[in-house]
DNA sequence: CAAGATACGTA
DNA sequence: CGTACGTATCTTGG
C-alpha cells in the first residue's frame, strides 16, 4: 500500500515575519510569571506565550516562510541620534530578560532562523524582509505589537498585532489600518510623529490627537506639504504645531523603518524546514512544556525532521475467508507486530479490529466482526500459539478485549511501551508515535491520514484507519529491536522477559477478575458519612454565624486568619495552608470550636467521597476492577487508578469501615491477605550488608524493639513505647532520606535530640549509612540507580548546580534501589504465585496488589494449602541474608482478613 | 474548559 | 527540610 502524496501546492506563498521580542514582551504580561516556572526556578511566561502564539500563527495561517528578527540592545542609530529615544522604557524585568534566549533556543529547535543586527531594531530587519518578500510576490504577515510596523502594510503585507494577551491576533490590512487611525498605513508614520508615540519616548504636539493629526494629513496631502505650510494651520492646534516642528520632524525620522540592511539571509533561505524532534522534546522536557509539547505535536504532525520517512506495508485487507491462508504464508515465522483496535476499560473490552504485520513489510487488517467460523478458528490458534512470537505496544488493554471475544494471547515477545518504560521509567506517557520519532527518527503519520489531499483522497475513513493500524504494527517490530538492543546492552533485558511481560498477563487477569464489594453495606456507609458531613457543616455554620464554603481553601483563611484573627500558618504559594496538621495545631492553640468542625468535616466529606466514588466504580458483576499501569511509577512499582484501590483508608476506625466493603465473591470461601514486614528495611539489611541489621531480622523479634534496644543501650524487655516510636519512625525514614529536622518534625522533638538519635543510629548500623551515601555517590557517577534485578532510575538532577534541585535528586536515588527492589520482589512473587496456582490446578486467584501486599480470593477448601503456596512463593521470591517474613489472615471482608 | 494549586488517602 | 503514587475540589487564566 502506498500512501498518496499531495502535488506541490500552487497556493501563493506566505512569509511571516516575527518581531520577537514584542511578542515576548507581550507574553510577559499577559501571563502572570508566578503560574510559569520550572521546579528549578526558571521563569517561562514569556517563553510559553510566545511558542503558544508562534503555533497558532503556524496552524492558521501556514506560512512557506519564516524569521523572527530580535533587538539586539538599547542602543541603536536612533538613540545614537535622539538620546532620550525609548529612554522612558524602564529596564526589562530580569524575570523577561532571560527568557529570550530561551526563545532562541526555541526557534532554534525548530529550524526557524532567527536574526538581529546590531544598531537597529527588529522593526527594521522585518521592513527590509517585509519589502524582500513582497517583491518577490510572496504574501507577507508581521507579527509585532509594535504600531511602527503599521506604515509596511499594503494588500501584500498584512499585520498581526495581538489585541489581547497573545492569542488573539488581530489582522491590520490597509483598510482596518485606515478605519482605525484614519489614515493610509503609509501615513501612519506621519500620523505618529504628529501625534507622538509614548511607548518610545517621542512626545508629540501637545493637543493634538490622532483626529486632528489625520484632518491635517488629508487637508495637506501628508505630512511634508503640512510642515511646508505649518504658517497657515489655523487655530490653538496650528499654534502649538509651529512651536513643535522640530520634534515633529525628528519624531518622523526616527519612526521611519530601515528598508534596505543587508542581511545574511534573504526570503529564498526563510523557506520552513523541517524541525528537530529530539531538540524539542529535551528543550521542552526542561522547560516543563507538556501541554504545548502536545499541541506542537498535534498542529505539525507531519513536518517531521530528520525523519527517516515513514512505515512502508503492503497491507491488504483480509477478506472474509481469507485469513488463514495469509496468516499461513506470512505470520509463522519470525516477530508479528500486532495491533489491536476497539475498546477496554475495567477489566474488559471488545475488538473491532486486527493489524498484523511481518518485517518484510507484509500487512493485514483484520475487520474482526466480518470473519467466517474458519477465520475465526485460525485466527484464535495463532493469537494462543506461543511459538508465534508477537510484539505489542501497551498489550495489557487489547489482551483484556481479546479476553472478552474469547481469544487468549500467548507468544507475546515483546511490548514495546514496557520496554520505553524500563529504559527512561520517568516519562508519564509512552507514545508509540513519539517513539518511533525519537528511537528510530521514523514518523507514523506520515501523508496517510492526508485529509487535505483533496480531490485525490484516496482512502475512505475505515481505509485511512486500517492503514493506520498497519503502520504501527509494523513500526511496533522496528521499535521492539531497537528498544530491546539498548535494554540488553544495560543489562535490563531479563527484567522485561522475565518479570514485566509476563507480569501484564497477570495484571490483567486481576483486572478482569476485580473484587467483590458489599454494595448495600457501601450505601448505608455513605449514608452514615454523608449525615456526619452535614452535622460538621452545620456546627460549624452555627459557630462562625454564616454559611461558607468548607471547601475552599481561600474562604477558610478569610475565615480564620483574617476574620478570627488565628495565628497564621506555614506558607503556600498563594497564602497560609489550612491542611489538616496546622488546623490541628491552631486548635491546640486557640482550641476554637470552629475549627474542630471544620476538621471533623473535612474528616467524614473525605471519606464520603471515597465511598461515592466505590459506589460509581461497581460493575454490573457486583465487583470493582481497578486498572493497574505499569509504566507509571519511576520506581517501578504499580499505580491503580479508575479507581484507586491502593489508597482505600486504614489509619483510622471509620476509614476501615471501608474496607469492610470488600468481600469475599460468590462461589469462594474467604478472602485472604499477605503483606511482606518490613521489607524495604530487609533490602536495606539485604543490600548494605549490615550485621546489626541481619542480626535484628534473623532474631525474628520484633524489629523496631530490637533496634530501639540496640540505639539506647538497653536490653530487649526494657525498651519502652517512646523509645520504639522513635527508632520505628527513623526506620521508616531512612529509606526516604530522613533529615534531622523532618525527623523532630514527625516526633515533635528538638532537633538536637532527633540528631543525636540519628547519630546514635548510624554507630549501631554504621553499613547503613555507607550503604546509603553510596547509592548517592554511585548514582551522580554513573548517573542512574539500580534495584536488585537491574531497574534503572535516571537522575540527572544529581549534579545541578540548583540546591533544591539537587537535594530532591538525592533523596530520590536513595529512596529508587530500595522501593524499587522491593516492587521487583513482589512482581516477582506475584508470577511465581500464579504460576503455582496454575500448576497445582487451584481455583483461587489473585485480586488486588497494594505494594506490599496481596489480596486474594480463596475457593472452598483450598485454605491451608493455599496459605503455604503463598508463604512460599513470597517468602522466597528472592534470595537474600534475611528472611522475607510474610503475614497472613484470611476473613470475610478486607478489612477481617488484616493482621 | 483546562490546568494548577491544595488537600489527603495509601505503601 | 521524607519517597512513590491518584483523586476531588477550588481557583484562575484563556
Amino acid at each position: 500500500m502506498t500512501n498518496p502524496t499531495s502535488a506541490p501546492s500552487e497556493q501563493p506563498q506566505t512569509l511571516l515575519l516575527i518581531d520577537g521580542h514584542s511578542v515576548a514582551y507581550r507574553a510577559f504580561f499577559a501571563l502572570p510569571v508566578e503560574n510559569f516556572s520550572t521546579t528549578t526556578g526558571q521563569h517561562t511566561n514569556a517563553v510559553y506565550g510566545f511558542t503558544s502564539m508562534l503555533i497558532n500563527v503556524l496552524r492558521d495561517e501556514k506560512p512557506t516562510h519564516l524569521a523572527v528578527a530580535f533587538d539586539v540592545s538599547r542602543k541603536t542609530f536612533r538613540s545614537e541620534q535622539y538620546a532620550d529615544y525609548k529612554a522612558n522604557r524602564s529596564k526589562s524585568p530580569e524575570e523577561f530578560t532571560g527568557q529570550i534566549g530561551l526563545i532562541k533556543e526555541v526557534l532554534d529547535a525548530l529550524n526557524i532562523v532567527h536574526l538581529e543586527r546590531d544598531g537597529f531594531e527588529a522593526d527594521d530587519i522585518i521592513a527590509t524582509l517585509a519589502r524582500q518578500g513582497a517583491a518577490a510576490g510572496l504574501n507577507v504577515l508581521i507579527c509585532t505589537g509594535d504600531r511602527d510596523t503599521l506604515q509596511l502594510v499594503t494588500d501584500k503585507v498584512t499585520v498581526l498585532y495581538p489585541r489581547k494577551g497573545v492569542s488573539d491576533l488581530a489582522r491590520l490590512d490597509p483598510a482596518t489600518v485606515e478605519e482605525k487611525y484614519l489614515v493610509a498605513p503609509s501615513r501612519y508614520p506621519e500620523l505618529a510623529a504628529l501625534v507622538g508615540e509614548t511607548s518610545d519616548n517621542l512626545p508629540g504636539i501637545p493637543g493634538v490627537g490622532p483626529k486632528t493629526a489625520a484632518k491635517w494629513l488629508a487637508t495637506y496631502d501628508g505630512l511634508e506639504n503640512l510642515l511646508r505650510h505649518a504658517g497657515d494651520v489655523t487655530g490653538k492646534a496650528g499654534e502649538s504645531l509651529r512651536e513643535h516642528l522640530e520634534d515633529v520632524k525628528r519624531n518622523r525620522e526616527l519612526n521611519a523603518l530601515v528598508g534596505d540592511l543587508e542581511l545574511p539571509v534573504a526570503v529564498p533561505q526563510l523557506e520552513r524546514r523541517d524541525w528537530d524532534r529530539e531538540a524539542v522534546h529535551s528543550l521542552f522536557d526542561g522547560l516543563e512544556f507538556r501541554v504545548l509539547r502536545d499541541r506542537l505535536l498535534e498542529t505539525l504532525p507531519a513536518e517531521d525532521a530528520g525523519s527517516q520517512g515513514g512505515f512502508e506495508v503492503s497491507g491488504e485487507i483480509l477478506g472474509a475467508g481469507t485469513v488463514r491462508a495469509w496468516l499461513d504464508a506470512h505470520a509463522r515465522t519470525g516477530v508479528v507486530g500486532l495491533d489491536v483496535s476497539g475498546r477496554w476499560r475495567a477489566g474488559a473490552g471488545d475488538v473491532t479490529g486486527l493489524a498484523l504485520a511481518t518485517s518484510d513489510g507484509a500487512a493485514a487488517w483484520i475487520d474482526v466482526t466480518g470473519v467466517s467460523p474458519d477465520d475465526d478458528q485460525a485466527l484464535a490458534a495463532w493469537l494462543a500459539d506461543e511459538t508465534a512470537a508477537k510484539a505489542m505496544h501497551d498489550a495489557k488493554g487489547p489482551l483484556l478485549a481479546l479476553w472478552s471475544r474469547g481469544w487468549d494471547l500467548a507468544g507475546l515477545a515483546s511490548d514495546t511501551q514496557l520496554a520505553a518504560y524500563l529504559l527512561r521509567p520517568d516519562q508519564r506517557v509512552y507514545d508509540l508515535a513519539d517513539l518511533t520519532a525519537r528511537r528510530l527518527r521514523r514518523d507514523l503519520a506520515v501523508a496517510g491520514s492526508g485529509a487535505d489531499d483533496g480531490d485525490q483522497a484516496a482512502f475512505s475513513f475505515d481505509d485511512t484507519e486500517s492503514h493506520d493500524a498497519m503502520v504501527r504494527a509494523r513500526a511496533v517490530i522496528d521499535l521492539a529491536a531497537a528498544l530491546e538492543e539498548e535494554l540488553e546492552a544495560q543489562g535490563g533485558a531479563t527484567l522485561l522477559r522475565e518479570v514485566e511481560l509476563p507480569l501484564t498477563r497477570t495484571l490483567a487477569s486481576m483486572e478482569r477478575v476485580g473484587i467483590a464489594v458489599d454494595q448495600d453495606y457501601l450505601n448505608r456507609l455513605y449514608a452514615d458519612f454523608d449525615a456526619a458531613v452535614v452535622a460538621a457543616e452545620a456546627d460549624a455554620f452555627a459557630v462562625l454565624g454564616r454559611p461558607i464554603n468548607l471547601g475552599s481553601p481561600k474562604q477558610l483563611q478569610a475565615v480564620l486568619f483574617d476574620e478570627l484573627g488565628m495565628p497564621k500558618t506555614r506558607r503556600t504559594l498563594s497564602g497560609y495552608t489550612t491542611d489538616a496538621e496546622s488546623l490541628q495545631n491552631l486548635y491546640a492553640k486557640t482550641e476554637h470550636p470552629f475549627l474542630a468542625h471544620l476538621l471533623r468535616h473535612r474528616d467524614q466529606i473525605r471519606l464520603r467521597q471515597t465511598v461515592e466514588g466505590l459506589l460509581k466504580s461497581v460493575a454490573d458483576d457486583g465487583r470493582i476492577h481497578t486498572t493497574y499501569v505499569q509504566t507509571i511509577a519511576a520506581t517501578g512499582r504499580l499505580s491503580s487508578t479508575d479507581p484507586n484501590l491502593q489508597n482505600i483508608p486504614i489509619r483510622t476506625e471509620e476509614g476501615r469501615r471501608i474496607r469492610e466493603a470488600f468481600v469475599v465473591g460468590e462461589g469462594y470461601e474467604t478472602l485472604l491477605t499477605a503483606d511482606y514486614s518490613q521489607i524495604e528495611m530487609r533490602i536495606m539489611a539485604d543490600q548494605s550488608e549490615d550485621a546489626g541489621l541481619i542480626e535484628a531480622f534473623a532474631s525474628g523479634e520484633d524489629f523496631h524493639s530490637i533496634t530501639a534496644s540496640r540505639v539506647f543501650g538497653v536490653p530487649a524487655g526494657e525498651v519502652t513505647g517512646a523509645m520504639r516510636a522513635k527508632i520505628k519512625a527513623m526506620n521508616y525514614g531512612l529509606a526516604y532520606g530522613l533529615s534531622a529536622f523532618g525527623l523532630s518534625q514527625q516526633l515533635k522533638i528538638e532537633v538536637s535530640e532527633a540528631r543525636g538519635l540519628m547519630e546514635e543510629y548510624f554507630e549501631r548500623f554504621g553499613h547503613v549509612r555507607d550503604y546509603l551515601r553510596e547509592i548517592v555517590a554511585t548514582a551522580r557517577r554513573t548517573g542512574f540507580t539500580e534495584t536488585v534485578l537491574g531497574r534503572r532510575r535516571y537522575l540527572p538532577d544529581l549534579n545541578s548546580s540548583n540546591r533544591q534541585r539537587r537535594e530532591m535528586a538525592e533523596r530520590a536515588a536513595l529512596n529508587a534501589p530500595i522501593q524499587g527492589s522491593a516492587a521487583d520482589v513482589i512482581k516477582v512473587a506475584m508470577l511465581d504465585v500464579e504460576t503455582a496456582i496454575a500448576r497445582q490446578g487451584l481455583r483461587s486467584r489473585m485480586l488486588l496488589q497494594v505494594h506490599d501486599e496481596l489480596v486474594f480470593e480463596v475457593a472452598a477448601g483450598e485454605r491451608d494449602v493455599f496459605e503455604a503456596l503463598v508463604r512460599d512463593k513470597m517468602g522466597h521470591a528472592v534470595e537474600m541474608s534475611v528472611p522475607l517474613e510474610v503475614s497472613v489472615g484470611v476473613g470475610h471482608s478486607w478489612h477481617e482478613a488484616a493482621h
